[in-house]
RNA sequence: GCGCUCUUAGCUCAGUUGGUUAGAGCGUCCGCCUCACACGCGGAAGGUCAGGGGUUCGAAUCCCUUAGAGCGCACCA
């Protein structure tokens, strides 16, 4: 028995010398694995691919959750002789890293991104992000990631690069990316538009206006739009108004003086709500300017990209919308305009990312068209056939109803398909420097879409950039070296399993399915796992201004690695949040030592010779078959994703039988005479010990791969290619 | 408003298609440094499985309902 186990389990050094040599192996690549003879070149495929972290960030509680997931089933997958890739790469979210580096760059140079300009902007951001890439990386490895970094990839580089121009130009030329004025969600405090899915709602209350509106009453939260308004429009069922007529006008005296109103009909109206007409603004609404497309009626901007009203408003022009509110009702009220005023709660959207107040705006952006159909020439998705005229919409739909993607969350799978239905088209630009930047290019009436401009002529670039997600969209097979039509892609796409948190479903799943559909005809996976997100033991989010964070890799440099991972994964069924629990990592901490003391027991009791499993005596050999069951059900919950329940029946196992039972029962066989007996038990003890730590390899694979490179059995150079049981 | 998830021991959570006395970790109490392990060992206390109703031979598990918590989508002018 080797001299190390005499001392007690010192998991800080071993994590770090056992990963250098795991990845110095070269084995987390299956090439080499297949190269070497641990995997079958016949193997079947399995590939996962690593949600990318931001490359400015570091590894937070969240990751380590996420790492600890995926690992668990990519090391099950590989020990099972698949040929396991997963992939790693980083995310260069564009507005999160420019914000930062902007703001990095106001503090100690006091200048703005507009002193920068654009390109030397983008220079720093760029430097910025590669000089902080190391820090996300080292990190991720702690967490024992047995990623293949030799397929890293950034969604920035050349090949991601590449992918995103082709993807942009393809889905041009199928018609279903366009350019146009719509409304879309305009940050004034950002001066960006964002997508819908990046919008926070927040409670606010406020006063409803009832106004005279002519022989109306309209009811408003926002005065301070009305300028413009010379619609009015009522449900064409309402009988409290069938005297009017759609397309009748009317005169009537309004902020600003007399104008000439038209009466629309519109299904869309609540009857219930105040009195049941509103007038509208189309420019500043999304609902409005619905009405406004149905019916063909005139647009007019009433507030600025600054959220100041513009000269429509007369005498309130230029001032913020926030303080014209309430002059604009004195002046309503003086022209005995005002019928009465309600407190009224209700929410309003302002963005994700700074907090602003959202104001819908109608812009010339571009769009991805989620409802026109489109010929998908060769499918690979069940429930879709080659050559069948869809919309992505359907695409979405039927890749996961049909059973192409498995969701086998119902919840999760009900929240996607709901969101389908409600779905708009997606808005793709952006109005900051940094990510990728819209591949189009102006040249008087001419568009071309591609990377460069096309020689000869004027040509000008779209100043704006891509949604981060239109590149991520693409993650499962740019990743992979599309669009050059690679070995890896034919090889490991689709890929088979994907563990995104349950806030990105959205975000990210449903457009790689969107994406990966339309260009490839394929899935991106076959299997999504939503997990939840890890909040603080009172259920609470972790944040700065809680300041209840906690840092992994302190709980790693107290507990290990090995520990960290288990107190994240057993007891959490994937899917619910995880409740951070100092006090379980712990537990796992001196769970890593028992089996370790375990290892101590069984390896100075047995020789090397005690490994024959054919001398076991009726007694062992019952113990072996009852562990052959546990195998049995464990391998179950691996293959349904249950990792929760199989390492909790490996730690039990391993604790109360093995070490409680059956190691007490030994120790009078093991001091005993019968020869026979002993024999047998050493055999037992070692065959027991080697499966265990087998099986919780993925789980705790540094404990167990230390152990393992010790024994008798050793039949492989690491753990981590070695046989899973069965 | 529409939809989803959750409510099990003091705390945090498991309980896989309904099946014997409902489990784990931490915490609590008692006794132990017994040569694998004090990062440990032995033992103990602690639950009307949110409330009510139903289906069933049998329910924490399925159905209905009430209450509470959380989340998603939509959104009211």
């Amino acid at each position: 028995m080797p001299d190390k186990f005499l001392k007690p389990y010192d998991a800080s050094e071993t994590e770090t010398r056992l990963y250098d040599a795991w990845e110095k192996s070269g084995l987390f690549n299956p090439d080499e694995c297949v190269a070497r003879g641990v995997t079958s070149a016949n193997a079947p495929v399995y590939t996962v691919t690593l949600p990318p972290p931001n490359v400015t960030g570091v590894l937070h509680i969240g990751h380590a959750y996420e790492d600890s997931l995926q690992d668990a089933v990519v090391r099950y997958h590989r020990m099972k002789g698949d040929r396991t890739l997963w992939v790693p790469g980083t995310d260069s979210a564009a507005i999160a890293t420019q914000a930062r580096v902007e703001k990095n760059i106001q503090k100690e140079e006091g200048k703005s991104r507009h002193d920068l300009g654009r390109e030397e902007l983008v220079k720093r951001v760029a430097a910025f992000a590669k000089a902080s890439e190391g820090t996300i990386l080292s990190q991720v490895r702690r967490m024992g990631a047995s990623l293949d970094w030799s397929r890293y990839a950034y969604t920035l580089d050349d090949t991601r690069n590449r992918a995103v121009t082709e993807a942009f130009k393809r889905m041009y030329d199928a018609g279903l990316i366009y350019r146009g004025h719509r409304i879309v969600n305009w940050d004034p405090k950002g001066q960006t538009t964002i997508s819908d899915d990046e919008i926070v709602y927040q409670e606010e209350k406020a006063v409803l206006y009832y106004l005279q509106y002519g022989p109306f009453t309209i009811a408003t939260a926002r005065p301070e739009t009305k300028f413009g308004d010379k619609y009015v429009v009522m449900h064409p069922d309402d009988t409290r108004y069938s005297a009017w007529s759609d397309g009748q006008q009317i005169e009537l005296e309004w902020i600003n003086g007399p104008i000439t109103a038209t009466v629309i009909k519109d299904a869309s109206i609540d009857m219930t709500f105040g009195t049941g007409v509103m007038t509208i603004t189309p420019w500043h609404s999304m609902v409005d300017f619905d009405i406004a497309e149905r019916h063909e009626l005139d647009k007019e901007p009433i507030i600025d990209e600054f959220g100041k009203l513009l000269p429509i408003a007369g005498e309130f022009a230029g001032m913020k919308i926030s303080e014209a509110r309430e002059k604009i009702v004195e002046k309503l009220r003086g022209k005995g305009l005002v019928v009465k005023e309600e407190a009224y709660t209700h929410n309003i959207a302002t963005a994700e990312r700074t907090g602003g107040v959202i104001e819908p705006q109608i812009k010339l952006q571009w769009f991805v068209d989620v409802t026109r159909p489109f010929t998908l020439v060769r499918s690979d998705i069940p429930g879709i056939a080659s050559g069948a005229t869809l919309s992505l919409k359907e695409l979405m739909r039927a890749a996961v109803v049909a059973g192409g993607v498995n969701m086998p969350q119902e919840g999760f799978r009900n929240a996607y398909l709901h969101w389908i239905e409600n779905l708009r088209d997606w808005c793709i630009s952006r109005q900051i420097w940094f990510g990728h930047r819209v591949p189009v290019w102006y040249s008087g009436e001419n568009i071309h879409i591609g990377a460069q401009a096309p020689a000869g002529g004027e040509w000008t670039q779209d100043p704006d950039v891509l949604d981060t997600w239109f590149s991520s969209a693409l993650w499962t097979f740019s990743t992979l070296g599309w669009p050059r039509e690679t070995d890896d892609l034919a090889t490991f796409h689709p890929t088979s399993f994907m563990s995104p948190a349950y806030e990105i479903l959205n975000l990210w799943v449903s457009r790689m399915i969107l994406m990966s559909g339309f260009l490839l005809g394929q899935v991106p996976f076959q299997t999504v796992m939503i997990h939840g997100l890890v909040r603080d033991k009172q259920g609470r989010k972790f944040s700065k201004s809680l300041n209840n964070g906690i840092d992994p890799l302190d709980m790693i440099g107290r507990y290990g690695t090995d520990a960290l991972r288990m107190g994240l994964l057993v007891g959490t069924a994937v899917g619910n949040d995880v409740s951070f629990d100092e006090g379980k990592v712990k537990g796992y901490k001196h769970f890593a030592n028992k089996l370790w003391n375990v290892a101590r027991f069984v390896l100075s009791n047995t020789s090397a010779d005690a490994t024959p499993q054919s001398a076991l005596v009726p007694a062992d050999h019952e113990l072996l078959t009852a562990f052959d069951t546990l195998t049995t059900d464990v391998t179950l919950d691996m293959e349904n994703y249950r990792m929760y329940l199989a390492a909790e029946k490996l730690y039990h196992y391993i604790w109360h039988e093995l070490a409680d039972k059956i190691i007490e029962e030994s120790k009078p066989i093991l001091a005993g005479t019968d020869e026979g007996a002993r024999t047998s038990r050493q055999a037992l003890l070692l065959t027991l010990l080697d499966r265990s730590l087998r099986m919780l390899h993925p789980f705790m694979p540094f404990v167990t791969e230390e152990i393992w490179q010790s024994l008798p059995t050793k039949d492989a150079p690491f753990l981590m290619v070695a046989r899973w049981p069965s």
